[in-house]
DNA sequence: AATTATACTGAATATATATACAGTATAATA
DNA sequence: TATTATACTGTATATATATTCAGTATAATT
């Protein structure tokens, strides 16, 4: 994305202005009206240097065909599927796993992140996880001390904080005084960590 | 609105599924190409229908010029703002208390509500409520037994378990084991109830 | 010094598009 | 029974619209 001029800019807005007042996109003829410009072809010009710096895209032919390439600045909604916490078993994000699916806005939680993760089980009750929650998953490596992380040992999946103070010790930790801690020696036991949370929702 | 027969709302569903991959509505053309018909009329006519009964509006003269008239069927996002839990004195709903606006799509929570509050403290620990929790409020008065609400006690806003088994004593229950009951007797203190909880929201 | 991008006017035109008119047919309503 | 709504085909056309071509002018690059 090339940088804009500020005549491109006005157009740009225009168009964007026109589309959230009526529905559709203007025509060259509305740019130069509501622009003052006295030839169609002013917005025309405009309209494809917008295009080739990649802010538009205009559909050859076709009245009105301007859309806007990044609506991501908009509202950018999308649909993430819930994971049943399975006990063991079956891989986390296999199909029959989807509960449902649950729209949410992109970067709600200030990150990005893959799926819910339903929670089972209050292990981790006194991080406020409770049962049903549903714990917004980013899958990623970049894991720190004090995370909470989404782990899998022997195809067991599990919510706890993780902590790793050596480095073949890992403690996998939960939050609630009646349940106890995981070693786990990398050495002897596969750890794969799935992702970490990033968020978390609460339906009542 | 009136009723929508079964070929009317395939045209409606057709214009909407038009924006949402091209950015722009159909032309009487594009209809007739996408649900087979062989005449634009009858695109035409089906439009003028939808327009008479209030789904759309069409722009006369003007290519394109549909829009949809109801767009809260669609995505709906909304801004709601973020209270912080004000510890006494100015009431809760203050435009001074708004630290900033949360968007969220409508009725994210099943039922719909009014602001999130920031939570102080830990007194609703046990109930998976913790410090800098968005909660998602109701204002309401339907509160039954079991309900956390959010509660007024002489200019002093708090978030507690609501429990009425008197007429004129009511409970309200922290759940946490450091915090004692409030018991009040509604002869001698006002309580004013803000509303109730229908969410939660947790940024790590 | 030559080229390219920006920023316009003005005119011309092929075609994309809305829209009216003429029919046919069936089901629902008054 | 007459009327209206629904659901189409098919043709025609005025005009809305994209788009090209011919210019003019200034600022920024190469």
């Amino acid at each position: 994305m090339k940088n804009i001029t500020s005549q491109q800019s006005k157009v740009l807005d225009c168009i964007q202005i026109h589309i959230k007042k009526t529905g559709f996109p203007p025509t060259r003829a509305d740019i130069c009206k509501e622009l003052g410009f006295k030839s169609p072809n002013s917005a025309e010009t405009h309209l494809r240097a917008l295009e080739k710096k990649g802010f538009i895209n205009i559909e050859s032919g076709t009245s009105r065909g301007i859309s806007i390439t990044n609506p991501e600045a908009e509202v950018q909604e999308d649909e993430y599927p819930i994971i049943g916490l399975v006990a063991a078993g079956s891989p986390t994000l296999a199909t029959e796993n989807v509960e449902k699916v649950f729209n949410c806005p992109k970067g709600f939680f200030g990150s990005n992140f893959d799926y819910f993760l339903r929670v089972r089980g209050l292990s981790m009750k006194d991080a406020g996880i409770m049962e049903d929650d549903l714990i917004a998953v980013k899958k990623t490596q970049d894991i720190r001390n004090g995370d909470i992380v989404i782990a899998r040992i022997d195809d067991e999946v599990t919510v706890k904080y993780f902590h790793r103070h050596s480095p073949n010790i890992v403690h996998l930790q939960p939050a609630n005084e009646e349940f106890s801690d995981i070693e786990i020696d990398l050495k002897e036991t596969e750890l794969f960590i799935e992702g970490k949370s990033v968020g978390l929702i609460r339906e009542n």
